[in-house]
DNA sequence: GCGTTTGTTCAAACTTTTTTGAACAAACGA
DNA sequence: TCGTTTGTTCAAAAAAGTTTGAACAAACGC
């Protein structure tokens, strides 16, 4: 495994993009920041590029710059949407659409924690109580004693778990 | 992408292992729960083995439980010695060594935040003063402007991010 | 209606990551 | 010393995840 310990040794990334200096290293950057993240490299890319450009751009900017296909383009823009990274520009009389990057950080992260890390807390309360059940159910009582503490426990670090997100989006909310 | 939004369809591991019901739930959580954090499969495996097991486990244990190879068991567990979620047990007679589980919430958060957050933390602040300096050159005003304020926008990010780390160290440490 | 532009979908191709297993090294007792 | 047990390493196989591109749908003006 490369995924654990020691900072990773930097590879720039050699496609056949149009992006100048800065563009590039600023979209690099969200490529490894996304990567932390767990999200795949071509949505740092497309919200990099949207992040480092003055004026909204539309898919095929996206295609343009990146040299990506439309339909990466049009997925990583689906999902940045999903998480309010990313928004479609309003009122402009032209037929195609213009993308335009949220750039405060309440906003990101409320929107990170709501569709990554929300769901997974959810569902593992649900398989929390049926672990419980269960181990109620163990006949041997040293063992259910030991397997009781240990489902206290992860129900503990849920808990906590949750009531550190709303703590955290206040911290970061400016 | 799966990775983006929504409740993922619960998706039971048929392996050959020798776990039984409870075992296998609370394995199975913490398979979802590594997975959320980026690291492989096997990691949570191991360690949920471990962490339901009453007492220390050998590495042939690992690979009997849990029908992995005898590579994947010690890759995993030096994996989670690094984290510091796993450490050995010191002084039994035996040739063989036995691992138990870290189980406090603090320590846990902490191994993972100085092993694979601070890193790219680390390496993020460099690049973003080399950041700075780039757009500092440009040389049209406007461009500059704009330019320097999103530089500044991230480096403040990263900032924020930092002062975060500590308070939830502080917060989740019992 | 018809041609054009814009955007979406999804199976297949490709890339990256993870796991395996066979070869090796170390520690130990006989 | 030798055989056995225990653990590590790493190239190759397998699995998982991502991107592509061609086919399709929708919106629009003429």
């Amino acid at each position: 495994m490369d995924c654990c310990m020691a900072t990773s040794p930097e590879q720039e990334s050699e496609t056949s993009s149009s992006l100048e200096g800065l563009e590039r290293q600023i979209v690099d950057l969200f490529v490894d920041g996304v990567r932390v993240l767990g999200l795949p490299r071509s949505i740092g890319e497309i919200y990099g590029v949207l992040f480092v450009s003055p004026t909204p751009l539309a898919l095929d900017d996206l295609v343009e710059k990146l040299g990506i296909s439309k339909g990466s383009a049009s997925q990583g823009v689906r999902a940045l949407k999903g998480l309010g990274a990313v928004r479609e520009v309003e009122g402009n009389g032209e037929r195609r659409t213009y993308f335009e990057p949220a750039v405060d950080l309440k906003r990101l992260v409320g929107g990170f924690i709501r569709e990554q890390v929300r769901p997974h807390i959810e569902s593992g309360k649900k398989k929390i109580s049926k672990l419980a059940e269960a181990a109620r159910e163990e006949p041997d009582p040293e063992r259910r004693a030991f397997f009781q503490e240990r489902v206290a426990r992860i129900d503990n670090w849920t808990r906590r778990g949750g009531q550190v997100l709303p703590l955290l989006q206040r911290i970061l909310g400016e």
